[in-house]
DNA sequence: ATTTGACTTGAAACGCGTTTCAAATTTTAC
DNA sequence: GTAAAATTTGAAACGCGTTTCAAGTCAAAT
């Protein structure tokens, strides 16, 4: 393979006027830039970029942490991520870590080794602390609020999201509303369950723990919730559902059981994903690709913003 | 930042025993291990991964590339990939081209340039010249059956399966059958095209181009499929779906239609993603994590293999 | 004619871990 | 007790592009 070095000698150069020509920089005379044009093309020069990175300290790669590239909540997040990188020359390196806390600190590593020049993670698990040791090596971007001044976030603000969402259905007539949810420990999870608790303590409503469903993430999951729900005596009248996936899984094994929607139980989903819109389902739209291209905007800029995305009620057939 | 040389300075060795303890070489006198151990810990070394980079000219980084991660179809692909690459230790970057020859371009690059070790193509757009440019560089792994020697390759008999689906829908009793495909020029849309040819001349059954859909692709699509259909005077009675999210798109287009599944139009997706168990889609199922391990550890070995991998009619209830 | 500023160029240092090779030291083996 | 084998160790070369700094050239300005 060819190196800079040889490129030199090829072209009676030194190798700072071929870094130069390589790099397009000015004040190199026509000449000798025409002299390692020739060099390169005639030795099918190729940069050993591992030594840019070396020489440079930097990557022009940016690290994404996710669980699961195949839900549509992360696959949506990564494309308005995908989207920005692509645009400002940035590689992404893929952690799927499937909730696994060492996957999150390995990437963590990747950052201390500079691998990368920065860390997005799209959903957190390990502890706060562990970010805030490797915030000395470059930034971290989390898509969640944390009080901290830290890093940078892009979020939306899922207690008053779902606040809104419970008082909706109780406008609409809801007394017994329901939700489920996916990781009982995962950051929006937590903020929904409070938000939650505290709207049926404004409303003076029955505090009935039959109505709250977790492991609820996938399509697959509206099964059960369905199955559990038939046996109840006083199943709640609405569902405020993880997400439009699976909302989607639970109007479908409704439609088997026979139980009408909105009628008998109104179902409102979170993302706006696309199969909400075929199957009708309302849902809260969560402008994921907009998110992610502003993570990714704010990892590459380094600079500490926190920034709330606003949400969109997107009424449709299950309210 | 510490460096190994700092290391080698605190523990009173040379930085060869320091690479020595770095990377659990063994005779290394367990004194002088601790001594060197001790000198990390004290500063909190962390290897510059670029250094090694450089200096091994392996990266332990596999490229992959991908029109869009967010369909089912890839997002499989890609969860194959991914959990061997993490039961490897090798990390993944994404090329995310929405079918742009120009990105893939870029990526092979990555691979000349030594960014990565190996690159995975998981639905080629370039042609076949520029992949032979760049096996020089590193192994090249392709999702599709080339009849080269050069590469290889994890695939489905997409000509024998469309044919064999034909079939099976003709012994069913339909004459009229129809199929979407996804780009026209895609390699799997080419290989269904002719399988489809032959398959109306051997039994005999009128050409009608009308029956042939395409950029058919996602859910939303659907909805035109099924628009055009209405109009037909003869519609078919039988459709071969592009994939099952489309599948899905036309079930529920039709249910609103009032065309009745499958009586009047019987349907088979392909790739048994997740919704058409829900929605109770008859469909070919590809093994697609099942291929995304395979091409991962072919472009791990080097090895040059070419793997057909067996489907699977799963019958659901649109046939 | 001399100063000034713009333009060119190359040597050398820098980023840093890996690996080879030769030499030194210790252990076993006979 | 000595030869042979095994274990330890460090110097130096290797992978390679970037960047700084000092020096040199040339043209324009005074």
């Amino acid at each position: 393979m060819t190196n800079i070095k040889d490129l030199a000698k090829m072209a009676g150069v030194s190798v700072s006027t071929v870094s130069r020509v390589l790099n397009n920089y000015p004040f190199v005379k026509e000449e000798k830039r025409m002299a390692v044009l020739k060099a390169i093309k005639d030795s099918n020069y190729q940069k050993n970029i591992n030594a840019v990175h070396l020489s440079k300290g930097k990557t022009q790669m940016i690290g994404v942490v996710l669980p699961f590239s195949d839900y549509p909540y992360f696959a949506l997040l990564l494309k308005g991520i995908s989207k920005q990188a692509y645009k400002y020359n940035y590689k992404l390196l893929l952690f799927q870590t499937d909730y696994m806390e060492s996957r999150e600190i390995e990437a963590l590593k990747m950052l201390k080794q500079k691998q990368i020049d920065a860390l997005i993670i799209c959903s957190r698990t390990c502890n706060w602390s562990t970010i805030e040791e490797h915030l000395l090596f470059g930034p971290i971007v989390l898509c969640e609020n944390v009080n901290k001044k830290l890093v940078s976030t892009t979020f939306v603000n899922h207690y008053k999201i779902f606040y809104d969402a419970l008082e909706y259905l109780y406008h609409k007539g809801h007394q017994r509303i329901g939700y489920c949810i996916g990781r009982k420990s995962g950051a929006s999870s937590v903020k929904r369950n409070s938000a939650y608790r505290d709207f049926i303590n404004q409303y003076n409503l029955p505090d009935n723990h039959d109505y709250i469903f977790d492991d609820c993430l996938e399509i697959d999951d509206g099964e059960k919730v369905v199955q559990y729900i038939k046996k109840m005596d006083t199943p709640p009248t609405a569902l405020l559902v993880t997400n439009d996936q699976a909302a989607a899984g639970i109007l479908t094994a409704c439609q088997k059981a026979k139980i009408s929607i909105p009628d008998e139980l109104a179902i409102i989903g979170f993302n706006n994903e696309p199969i909400s819109k075929i199957m009708n389902i309302t849902t809260i739209e969560i402008p994921l690709e907009k998110i992610g291209n502003n993570l990714f905007l704010q990892a590459l800029s380094g600079e500490i913003s926190n920034q709330e995305i606003a949400v969109n009620l997107i009424e449709r057939g299950t309210v």
